[in-house]
DNA sequence: TCTGGGGTCCTAGGACCC
DNA sequence: TCTGGGGTCCTAGGACCC
């Protein structure tokens, strides 16, 4: 656990990156403000820009109190492939710097140095890394990125934050108690609300003070686990390493309704196509899986989840959709249901085996599917999924932030859309500030170019 | 028109086992 | 014939992170 004595943990988070990729790509964006999140009835914010957070809009924000902050934004879709490309260049931007590189999402990641090859870890050195990643990031894909370094995972994530926006800060090696201990409880990772106001009851409000109580009590107060963690966190401590391999432990996707359903056929269908999606990522993965877990969050918010483990892992779409709509078979729904979700866990790595499916396929070959007594009334239903889409969302075929282009006026993306109209701004990152024009929605001459709803 | 979607880790209680 | 003590697995829920 000894803290090393060289700044060489690195960390790099790009400034609020998926705002920042939009006002990129849309030069009339530039300087003005720009919120990123669900655009539907429950659409929350994912990524404000500088310009809007000084409305105090934030991410994890109802998208209808954003646009009460700040009418004039403008409101876009995620583009989430775009955000994909910025994020490759990054990474192997950083594993040019040492093979040891831990993502934590698509804008951050840690970077043990002392993995690579640096002959200077002084803070002098790490300074100069630091900077030259910065100008190397910029250069190719003229995002913005903050960069902090320290003795430790913890103090590197402070350091970025405080180097927020555009900036860098290395925390020498004997100084990181001067710079946590004023810091709110807050800044320290793992401390959210609900931690902070326990620890408010006992007076504490910065990292110094809480480096003033007791191990006990903090155990007492927060748990085993959290307890610990926090004391030493507190006092400086943590010798976690960066890992770069860590393997997922869980696969799930999740859907909120524009309204509360609740129709039980129709909860039914779309649990089975949230289970097929689940299964299809599992598949895709190479993994199996043990445990299906079903969330249910109901009218008034509150979160329900039943699991079920199998006695062996699976990759079967349809043995995990009967599992998961048997689940559902479990909660009360008369109430009205906003979100499903379906998960798997207990993932073990097994590459479709072939024992099994060599056992199975002799006695279920597409055709002889009598087995499975309760699907042959689903046939006429299970077919289409754009009329489920269409029973719980209404985002139509135009969204704001998304990609297009014509046929004679080229690229640009889509300022909004209504009455049978949809409205273009044609400009790219390469070019000035463009025109905008409208069209009829079914002009054939307008095609869009990304698939906005593909998710991380 | 309050409150997304993808994750991780932890806790507590019960079952079960030695 | 008045109550052990671990350990593991499973389920449900909660806190937290980006």
């Amino acid at each position: 656990m000894t803290t090393r004595s060289e700044p060489s943990i690195l960390h790099l988070d790009l400034d609020a990156f998926f705002a920042a990729v939009e006002q990129r790509d849309k030069p009339s964006l530039r300087g003005r403000p720009v919120i990123v999140g669900g655009l539907g009835p429950r659409g929350v914010v994912s990524t404000a820009s500088y310009e809007a957070r000084v409305f105090g809009v934030r991410s994890a924000m109802p998208m209808s109190e954003a646009r009460a902050r700040c009418r004039h934004a403008a409101f876009l879709a995620r583009r989430f492939d775009a955000y994909r490309k910025v994020s490759t260049v990054v990474m192997d931007q950083l594993r040019a710097l040492s093979p040891l590189v831990e993502p934590l999402s698509l804008d951050e990641a840690f970077v043990d140095l002392a993995a690579g090859e640096h002959p200077d870890l002084s803070p002098g050195g790490v300074r100069a890394v630091g900077e030259r990643l910065r100008t190397t990031i910029h250069a190719r894909t003229r995002i913005t990125a903050s960069v902090g370094a320290a003795s430790s995972k913890t103090l590197a994530k402070i350091a970025s934050e405080q180097a927020k926006p555009d900036g860098l800060m290395v925390i020498e090696p004997g100084t990181e108690l001067d710079v946590l201990h004023p810091l709110g409880v807050r800044a320290l990772p793992g401390v959210g609300p609900a931690t902070a106001a326990r620890v408010a009851r006992l007076g504490v409000r910065t990292v110094g003070d809480l480096a003033r109580i007791a191990e006990g009590e903090l155990v007492d107060l927060l748990g085993e686990a959290h307890g610990r963690s926090l004391f030493r966190l507190a006092h400086g401590l943590d010798g976690r390493a960066v890992s770069s391999d860590r393997a997922s432990k869980s696969i799930s996707v999740e859907d909120t309704f524009d309204r509360d359903i609740t129709d039980r056929a129709l909860l039914a269908g779309l649990t089975r196509r949230l289970a097929e999606k689940v299964a299809d990522r599992l598949v895709r993965s190479g993994h199996s899986a043990r445990t299906i877990t079903l969330k249910v969050r109901l009218h008034d918010f509150t979160t329900l989840s039943r699991s079920a483990t199998l006695p062996g892992p699976t990759d079967d779409a349809r043995s995990i959709s009967r599992l998961a709509v048997q689940l559902l078979d479990e909660v009360d729904t008369a109430g009205g249901i906003r979100l499903l979700g379906v998960g798997v866990s207990g993932l073990s790595d097994w590459v479709q085996d072939d024992l099994f499916s060599a056992a199975e396929g002799s006695e279920q070959p597409p055709t002889d599917d009598a087995d499975d007594a309760d699907e042959g009334d689903e046939g006429d239903e299970g077919d289409d999924a754009g009329d489920l889409d269409a029973a719980v969302h209404s985002a139509g075929r135009w969204v704001p932030g998304m990609d297009v282009v014509h046929a004679r006026l080229g690229p640009g993306w889509v300022w909004g859309s209504g009455l049978g109209r949809v409205t273009v701004r044609f400009e790219t990152a390469d070019t000035p500030p463009g025109p905008v024009r409208t069209f009829a929605a079914d002009d054939p001459e307008l095609s869009g170019v990304s698939h906005l709803q593909e998710a991380d």
